[in-house]
RNA sequence: UACCCGGUGGUGUAAUUGGUAACACACCAGGUUUUGGUCCUGGCAUUCCUGGUUCAAGUCCAGGCCGGGUAGCCA
């Protein structure tokens, strides 16, 4: 399906949906005129030497989304041209991630590299035509001779081979004659150019090394420009859709296929390129090169820490498809070079989640609590909500006992005007439970720390609510003492300090803006008891506090989770804006 | 001082393709609330500049200013 014969005009969504952008637009007139024949291919094209970011995740939504808009279809696709810096392990690390996103490519899966010999057959029709040519230079002998931005490079004392000298080297270069760097083939294009990418730059390149899909059969190697456009052409892509970076290489790109088609009775079929900005995210660094970086010299844990904005990171984090592919249709595509806020990011996880995540009660901090007139051995089982946003999730028991846990920052003993929680004197009310009124503080003699509660609860209020309808400021979260079980809590923040982590003093790199903080690793937190049944990946709202994935480090006696993200919180910003 | 691409609020996008600036996030101010969450209401831009065309310009034209990208046998 969608092969490039199959020219029938796509049903069905065929006017681009209801987003406008400037791609769809082109789209959109390209349907109209009939250009594609009414087709429209994309393609998704990785190369499986990395772990796809979010960054990948905006291209994915282009390419799936397009097709999908106009009714068409979208392959994917391994740029596999390096043997050097690829692996089957990427392959199947990118596809896990791409279908966890929710994109699926059905059949079309493809290797760049399913393409080498149509590539090269190609390459011999451009040799036939002198458009090609060996040259034996060295690669520091063409970075010099490729002159500078602003001045024309020289031509190559090959330049002017014969045709049958060329086939017959390049034919030699395949049979694995010469070692690798000794030689190469190139495209006579202009070494004047005004656009250095057409100053007669490498097609391909001897490299003797192991190929993780074609193992040894070849020892010279397509370069991605020169197989980038073809792979395309071969897969019957309409709209090869790309990122800012290759707007320069678009010409060069367009001048292969004409190349091929000179003189030929049935020309290859040539895509169109349309190029966007690549996605930026404020305090996050989205360049495989960078984060190579974090994860090699040890800021992260790996590939997949919670910090990363990598699929596998956030996924860990607790980020769900939904809330990405949210983020990515909102943020747009445009060609202006613009940096997001990763507010908005935080905006989509917490709608998502507030719709969907179950609620719990968990003190990350905890501060004993004595319910000095409830029974001593009586424990009550008591109704909570499960999901206020979402009522059909039904409720839940909680029990209640004389000794519980609320949060250290629930309580001060000397609150400022606006603190609204429990205080000496005051009461509140505990969620679901009863009022409790704090009747005492008990410090430790020797540091004065506050380590524990003394309170009395109005058995009338059962459930939190009072018959005589006093009202109280606060409602807080907390857990049955002995009840609880114990877990580990990760709590992390932006990796970077600055909006821009690669605003740095002179002569410092990125790392310099690592936030220290990033991570907070909080011990001896105390769950309600039925957070002990939880699997790793679920998800959950800790009341009050955030959202929180449940951890693959968990173990059989301590649960450990991810904090998400928190919950808006307008307390945090009156205390900011007194300070 | 070469070539390519951009410029609409704090941020990212929109504007029936020439008809009087919209949406979201952020921020600020209120309301509701058994989560200081959610939800609701209100506030927040003379579209980089200067000229021109036009009854009418964010949209078209000219010049300027500013920003991003480009010199791998990487992709």
């Amino acid at each position: 399906m969608a092969k490039p014969d199959s020219d029938k005009p796509t049903a069905g969504g065929a006017e681009g949906g209801e987003r406008s952008d400037f791609i769809r637009e082109a789209v959109r007139e390209h349907m109209r005129t009939g250009r594609f024949g009414g087709r429209v291919q994309t393609r998704f094209p990785p190369e499986p030497n990395g772990y796809l970011h979010i960054g990948h995740a905006k291209a994915l939504s282009i390419d799936f989304g397009i097709a999908e808009d106009f009714g068409g279809k979208c392959n994917l696709r391994f740029d596999d041209t390096n043997p050097v810096k690829e692996d089957d392990e990427y392959v199947e690390a990118i596809k896990h991630d791409v279908r966890w996103l929710g994109y699926d490519w059905e059949d079309r899966l493809y290797f760049g590299s399913d393409f080498f010999e149509q590539m090269y057959d190609y390459a011999v029709e451009l040799i036939e035509k002198g458009l090609a040519y060996i040259d034996d230079q060295s690669p520091d002998q063409i970075r010099e001779t490729r002159g500078t931005l602003t001045a024309p490079g020289k031509n190559s004392p090959c330049r002017d081979r014969a045709p049958a000298e060329n086939l017959d080297l390049f034919k030699r270069m395949r049979a694995g004659e010469f070692p690798d760097g000794s030689r190469v083939l190139r495209a006579k294009i202009d070494m004047a150019h005004p656009n250095v990418n057409m100053r007669d730059p490498v097609m391909y390149r001897i490299l003797h090394a192991e190929h993780h899909r074609t193992g040894e059969k070849w020892c010279i190697y397509p370069m991605y420009d020169w197989a980038h456009g073809l792979e395309d052409s071969i897969e019957g892509v309409t709209h090869s859709l790309c990122d800012l970076d290759y707007e320069n290489h678009r010409p060069l790109y367009d001048w292969f296929i004409d190349a091929i088609n000179k003189g030929r009775p049935e020309p290859i079929h040539h895509p169109q390129q349309i190029e966007f900005s690549r996605l930026n995210i404020t305090y996050t660094v989205l360049s495989k090169r960078k984060l190579l970086t974090l994860v090699e010299d040890g800021h992260v844990t790996g590939w997949d820490d919670p910090r990363m904005p990598t699929l596998c990171g956030l996924r860990r984090r607790g980020y769900t498809p939904e809330a990405i592919r949210d983020f990515l249709k909102r943020i747009g595509v445009a060609k202006y070079s613009g940096i997001n806020d990763i507010a908005l990011l935080e905006h989509c996880i917490r709608e998502d989640l507030n719709k969907t995540a179950p609620r719990v009660m968990a003190v990350l901090r905890p501060l004993r609590v004595v319910i000095e007139n409830y029974p001593e051995d009586q424990v009550e089982e008591l109704d909570a909500i499960n999901n206020p946003e979402d009522l059909s999730t039904g409720t839940r028991k909680v029990p209640f006992s004389r000794v519980l846990y609320i949060e250290r920052d629930d309580f001060m003993e000397d609150p400022p005007r606006k603190f609204f929680r429990l205080a000496p004197g005051r009461e509140v009310r505990l969620r679901y439970a009863y009022y409790i009124t704090c009747t005492g503080v008990v410090k430790d003699e020797k540091t004065g720390e506050i380590v524990e509660l003394r309170c009395t609860y109005d058995p009338a209020t059962r459930g939190g609510d009072a018959p005589d309808g006093r009202k109280v400021k606060a409602t807080m979260h907390w857990v049955s003492a002995s009840h609880a079980i114990d877990a580990d809590v990760r709590l992390y923040d932006h990796l970077f300090t600055k909006e821009d982590p690669d605003d740095t003093p002179e002569g410092q790199d990125f790392t310099a803006n690592l936030n220290p903080h990033s991570l907070e690793l909080v011990t001896g937190c105390k769950l309600e008891p039925g957070l002990a049944q939880a699997k790793p990946g679920d998800r959950f709202q800790f009341e009050r506090l955030g959202y929180f994935c449940a951890d693959s480090d968990s173990t059989d006696e301590r649960q450990v989770f991810n904090r998400t993200v928190t919950l808006k919180d307008t307390w945090a910003k009156v205390r900011k804006a007194e300070k």
